[in-house]
DNA sequence: TTTTGTTTACTTTTTG
DNA sequence: CAAAAAGTAAACAAAA
């Protein structure tokens, strides 16, 4: 586990939040105008199911059972580089784009030490935990789509947000969505219908585009900060099955649990471990590698008689259905303009670490360090950074439970979206709100209280 | 036609 | 084990 002994990033997150207005995507905003107040602020019940915010909680709450990918979301984070100029093409650095390797099934969290080493499994092959979901396509992020919804709010640091944003906030820091199955869009949209911590702001009339924009329901967001919810598991990792085919280059149909992968023999003796581990050729189906190949998207995605139930857990249950064509081409890409920036994610955690973390007024958040601290920062950040009995040591353990999620949120309070701020107005995320998003997710201590104990209150 | 939004039904996974 | 939460799939409609 990954003890983080920052300064409270939550405080951190909230500078800031009022500094930068944050365009929407670029294709979406533009057409969204981002007309602006809206506030329906309309009332629902508060415990309907799809109404939790444990999801949303998830951010402030970092789940212990989690891959411990902190690390990785700084990577995340470092997306959106303050004050760069430089776009870093998201497809930049994509493994999927260059095909590499992939490891079938699902890796969990115990079993990512040992696959670590794969190449394209667990990015720049830090640690376990050490997984760059922004470049790492293969590996699902483990978020809820409510969390993304919510990420992609925030990162907006508008008070409302449109399909199409929250569509490319999701495939710019993620790259398994970049090229997974366009179906989780429909996810997205299902979520915001249903999930009744979203409020669906009407487009006014004279406001052109397409769609409406959404927003996060204060009712949910003061119960967030109650504490009312709890924290919600987090969903299984859960490999690219479009970009885990790319994997079998040559790959034959092989009997179950014999994976025809082409990698080194040591990366091979490691996905032995890893499955032996993980039992995860249980989950991994040959036939569904066919499709796909280097380089070459399927698009077929076998629904007339092959459209398989979700159901039959054993054996090829549950096998990943392939992806299509990705989401968004290069030119497309470049369109609507990716979230600036390389930002040193890891550079951004030992400033964490080490207490000085600002990231007030745009200010740049950390040093950045240099590549080759990355892979020994990966590698562990031990609690050791946190010295025993100090202060800082009991925030590391109140952040023990710390996770991704919780970093990201904060992340995305800092640097939303750079290189839209310019067109928009300020940020009004949430504004119209009686809670915003910085109390939201604790950055900004409604009871003028120690971050700390901010956190425990949240916990 | 495409995108957006709603709704229903069902499966999967976690929690209590 | 049941309930709840989350994910998946799909039908359908409305708007641009």
């Amino acid at each position: 586990m990954l003890s983080l002994s920052c300064a409270d990033p939550w405080a951190e997150g909230s500078v800031g939040l009022e500094e930068e207005v944050v365009t929407a995507a670029a294709q979406a905003e533009e057409r969204d105008g981002v007309s602006g107040t809206d506030s329906s602020s309309c009332s629902v019940s508060l415990d309907d199911s799809l109404t939790s915010l444990q999801w949303l909680q998830e951010f402030s709450i970092l789940g212990t059972n989690v891959p411990h990918h902190t690390h990785h979301q700084h990577h995340l984070f470092g997306h959106q580089q303050l004050g760069s100029d430089a776009p870093a093409s998201p497809l930049a650095g994509d493994p999927a784009s260059i095909g590499m390797p992939l490891t079938p099934g699902k890796p969990t969290a115990a079993a990512y030490s040992r696959m670590q080493p794969l190449p394209g499994i667990v990015a720049h092959g830090h640690c376990p935990d050490d997984v760059d979901y922004k470049t790492n396509a293969h590996i699902k992020p483990p978020y809820s789509y409510a969390t993304l919804i919510c990420m992609a709010m925030q990162a907006s640091k508008k008070s409302k947000i449109t399909l199409s944003c929250i569509y490319k906030w999701i495939t710019d820091n993620f790259c398994y969505y970049r090229h997974a199955d366009p179906t989780w869009q429909n996810s997205i949209r299902h979520n915001l219908s249903l999930n009744k911590c979203f409020i669906k702001v009407p487009r006014q009339k004279d406001e052109p585009g397409k769609g409406g924009f959404w927003k996060i329901d204060p009712q949910y967001a003061e119960r967030l900060l109650s504490g009312a919810y709890k924290k919600r598991r987090m969903p299984p990792v859960q490999i690219n099955p479009a970009l885990r085919n790319r994997l079998g280059v040559n790959m034959q149909p092989q009997p179950r649990g014999q994976i025809g992968l082409c990698v080194n023999p040591e990366s091979q003796r490691l996905l032995r471990e890893f499955e032996e581990a993980t039992g995860a050729d249980q989950n991994w189906d040959p036939h569904l590698a066919e499709g796909t190949m280097l380089g070459s998207w399927p698009v077929v995605r076998g629904r007339s008689g092959l459209k398989r139930k979700q159901g039959s857990r054993n054996g090829a249950a549950k096998a990943p259905r392939r992806s299509s064509s990705p989401l968004l081409s290069m030119d497309e890409q470049k369109e609507i303009g990716p979230l600036k920036g390389d930002f040193d994610w890891d550079a951004l955690l030992d400033s964490a670490l080490s207490g000085e973390l600002t990231l007030e007024g745009g200010e740049p958040l950390s040093p950045i360090m240099k590549e080759e601290d990355l892979t020994v920062r990966g590698t562990h950040i031990s609690p050791v950074e946190a010295p025993a009995g100090s202060a800082e040591a009991e925030r590391s353990n109140n952040m023990s439970d710390f996770d991704e999620e919780t970093f990201l949120a904060t992340a995305f309070l800092e640097n939303p979206w750079p290189e839209e701020e310019a067109d928009h107005g300020r940020s009004d995320f949430l504004c119209s709100s009686t809670v915003n998003l910085d109390q939201l997710f604790g950055l900004e201590d409604p009871l003028g209280g120690d971050p700390s104990s901010r956190m425990d209150t949240l916990l």
